[in-house]
DNA sequence: GCACAATATGCATACGTTAACAGCTGGTAA
DNA sequence: TTACCAGCTGTTAACGTATGCATATTGTGC
């Protein structure tokens, strides 16, 4: 009988040690090796020493998935992102990966082109059970919301939101942001103030612009010129050609990104041979670490990579926490961080 | 009877809906469901109908997790990655989430910093049963890869090697890089020829630096003076500040990384007043998105990424496919890309 | 109408784990 | 010695799916 089970154990070429073999090598029952990979579960320190030498004769490691099936938790959490290469979410997805780690919950990555591509993540991920979502700077579709919030699984936004999905969103103060900048510039003595906006797909662009906007408008100015970029330098370098082609052009421009305003400057000073910030003032939002290079010394509003991301998680573990939790919004504030790119009060 | 089942069968509130509920309401076998959404499988139009709107009906998603407990296959992928807010691998990641995503694999993203984080996450993957393992610009101990090796999970590194693990990889011609550098500088006519390189845990920096020094002392130049950075764009304006402090500083640098190319021409433009190239050339290795700025037009040692993420893709594949192949090595060569910020031969 | 193939379905089991439960051991107190 | 309790351990039933096998259904040609 028990040499029987002996045999049918025999670890097979190429198969993989699972809690029975190792339990078959320690002589000891499957649940003791399952209790011995258990922190919250008891063992006599006896058993648990033979368990882990043959564990590690072995080469055992318990596995996640089978575990999973049971606690009905993975332990992976999905992270949607929306534009790695732009240094500002690559530090988001830095922090959020390290937060989660020291969580004990690992990362599943989807890293989406474009806001179309959202659906066919979630759906893979609910496919993995993920214990839940985290979406920066991508948009969710209240479809999908709906669709995770049917199967139960936790989401929340990062410095997107949607009106109509009910989803909690953690997101830096866009629109007084928009309005600090206007103050800067006016108190600044600008008085031909032209503005680079985002995609307007997302709300986060049309908030900062707003607030931009009202707020010079309260101060008696009116915005001289605008046009719209995709976040990216290569984009802001041409916002900038054209802004600045003109026979007159502005003494301030505010891009909606660091990267774009990045590539202003460039424009500015590389081909249309201007002064910064004698000639020009050019102010940014994100405040990547490049903005601080002795060659930009870029004027920006930054976003609090850290508080976002923390804030966020907390967001998320409390929804996990209790899924019957209602979804709010969580406004961080940010801060205009003054460098030499901008001409300031005298 | 059925009703017993029905009844036991209800949905429980906050239970997701399995293959077995979906059976129950669309009035088939388990085994009809599984077929229905397993591609290869057979099923007949009409119960496919009937399945499908069960499905959809109850939020029904197949458990991914059940599914790779019997087909031995997560279809998920490990990627490691050592610092991923330097663009360049930042490319790399989304370069290869692209690439997987596309191949219907899921990335596990383990963002490590220090090589000593390499082994928890090592063993944290294996327990999720990844299909495989591609390590970007982080180490892996002999330890670990014989790890991997035991319990059969292929393992791919990128730009990274060890010479005494058994693991396939992947890399540009670091040797054959830093020698084109070399024969470039010297062509330029530069005399006093200074090396920033980078941390000294991997083979990478070694090789590199051993093809730039060699190939200078094979045209009878000895290299003027050698520092060291950790590839930030910190380190490497301290690394220009510490070249270029003397009385006599030297009149070509060479950085093993864009980030620290960039880091010196800072300090040399907005610190020290020097011109380039009339006073300095400086040469990076990378080509990152910055190094063609305007502001900097760096002359650069491109590493191809796509050509690497596929090469070292491919072999992934490969090796889950069959995983009794041997371990290989791919060098993949690079192009200097020749820009304003250095001088070249008359 | 029949025989027979071809196709589609259901049943049962296995994957590797956790957790509730019951049973076993040893020690202690009377 | 007996009874009892605490501490461990083993048994068993899930979790949600895929798949081999046997059986049921359908269609074809005469």
């Amino acid at each position: 009988m028990s040499s029987d089970k002996a045999i049918k154990l025999l670890r097979l070429p190429g198969r993989r040690a699972s809690s029975v073999d190792v339990a078959a090598l320690a002589g000891v029952s499957q649940s003791a090796v399952s209790r011995t990979f258990t922190p919250s579960a008891v063992v006599s320190e006896k058993t648990r020493k033979k368990v882990l030498a043959a564990a590690a004769r072995l080469n055992y490691r318990p596995n996640a998935l089978a575990r999973s099936l049971i606690t009905k938790s993975t332990k992976m959490i999905a992270l949607v992102i929306g534009d790695i290469e732009n240094p500002f979410y690559a530090k988001m997805v830095n922090v959020f990966s390290a937060r989660l780690q020291s969580h004990g919950l690992h990362v599943l990555l989807f890293s989406v082109t474009g806001d179309d591509k959202v659906e066919a993540a979630v759906n893979e991920m609910l496919k993995y059970r993920v214990d839940g979502v985290l979406l920066v700077s991508a948009l969710l579709s209240s479809e999908m919301a709906e669709a995770c919030r049917r199967v139960g699984t936790p989401v929340v936004l990062c410095n997107r939101y949607s009106k109509d999905a009910a989803v909690s969103s953690v997101r830096v103060e866009n629109y007084e942001g928009g309005r600090r900048v206007a103050n800067f510039l006016v108190d600044g003595g600008h008085q031909r103030i032209a503005f680079v906006a985002g995609t307007h797909i997302d709300a986060t662009s049309f908030d900062r612009e707003s607030g931009f906007v009202g707020r010079l408008e309260e101060r008696g100015v009116t915005p001289w010129r605008r046009t719209q970029g995709d976040y990216t330098f290569a984009s802001g370098f041409a916002a900038g050609r054209e802004l600045l082609s003109g026979s007159e052009h502005p003494d301030a421009i505010f891009c909606l990104s660091d990267l774009m305003a990045l590539g202003v400057m460039d424009v500015a000073r590389r081909e249309l041979g201007l002064r910064l910030p004698e000639d020009l003032s050019v102010v940014g939002f994100d405040d990547i670490p490049t903005a601080a290079w002795p060659s930009y010394e870029l004027t920006t509003y930054r976003q609090p990579v850290q508080a976002i991301a923390d804030e966020a998680l907390n967001l998320l573990l409390a929804q996990i926490e209790n899924p019957d939790i209602k979804p709010v919004t969580r406004l961080i504030s940010g801060e205009l961080i003054v460098r030499a790119s901008s001409r300031v009060a005298a």
